[in-house]
DNA sequence: GCGACAG
DNA sequence: ATCTTGTCGC
């Protein structure tokens, strides 16, 4: 089982928990940014369902984002405790993320969700959830808006429009290549927006989605292609 | 009430 | 997320 707080809970006590914890969450990185730039350790996790929905496959790949390869990898196989609603995602993936990082031996700089942080209705998305109870750097990188609206940033990779919700700015739609469609950064939790921008582009050398995302992915999909 | 809705 | 073949392009 998983530390930290229950995860097989009702609809109305997940929305309370994130209201509770969305206060936690640090919007600065703590560490010095000479220090920041040194660390070339960048993690990214994902999950996928099994066939019949009753597991989570959790992976988390760590990339060199300055030698350009793996580092390290862990994952970990749950039960689905909770099902897919929006705005909830982190209730369903988490425990299988979290327990795919414990088997971990190296520590990441950050970790990239996929998924959005601040950029959700309740200002904590997934990527905010797991920051703050590992107390770790996090970012949200999603590929679709969940709350708030933008204007499509410029065509050229780096160009970037923020997305705003009411009054407030809760991330950016970033261009990661040129000619493809945004993906969604926002805080997770121990970083500012500016660094979570920078990292996601070191991190994306040839395709639309970070590297440490993209490994991740083919992890978990290749996890359930030999054990369903 | 109606539409929107991360993965 | 997933249903799904070929196809256009580097």
């Amino acid at each position: 089982m998983c530390a930290f707080h229950p995860w097989d809970i009702t609809l109305d006590e997940a929305i309370q928990l994130q209201r509770k914890l969305g206060s936690l969450v640090v919007m600065v990185n703590p560490e010095s940014e000479t220090a920041s730039l040194k660390c070339s350790l960048i993690a990214g996790v994902d999950t996928v369902e099994s066939s019949d929905g009753t597991a989570i496959y959790g992976g988390v790949v760590i990339w060199d984002r300055e030698k350009e390869v793996v580092v390290e990898q862990s994952s970990a196989r749950t039960s689905a405790l909770f099902p897919y609603i929006p705005g909830l995602l982190a209730f369903r993936e988490l425990p299988a993320i979290i327990r795919a990082l414990e088997g971990l031996e190296r520590t990441p700089h950050a970790v990239i969700c996929d998924g959005h942080g601040l950029a959700h209705p309740r200002r904590f998305g997934l990527a905010c959830h797991l920051g703050v109870l590992l107390n770790i750097s996090s970012i949200g990188c999603a590929k679709n808006l969940l709350t708030g609206n933008c204007d499509q940033p410029g065509h050229e990779r780096g160009e970037a429009s923020p997305i705003i919700d009411g009054n407030e700015i809760i991330g950016v739609a970033l261009r990661t290549q040129r000619g493809v469609k945004p993906v969604y950064v926002s805080i997770g939790n121990r970083v500012s927006l500016e660094e979570a921008v920078s990292i996601v582009l070191t991190c994306t050398v040839k395709y639309r989605l970070p590297e440490p995302i993209r490994m991740a992915h083919r992890l978990v999909t290749e996890l359930r292609r030999g054990e369903s």
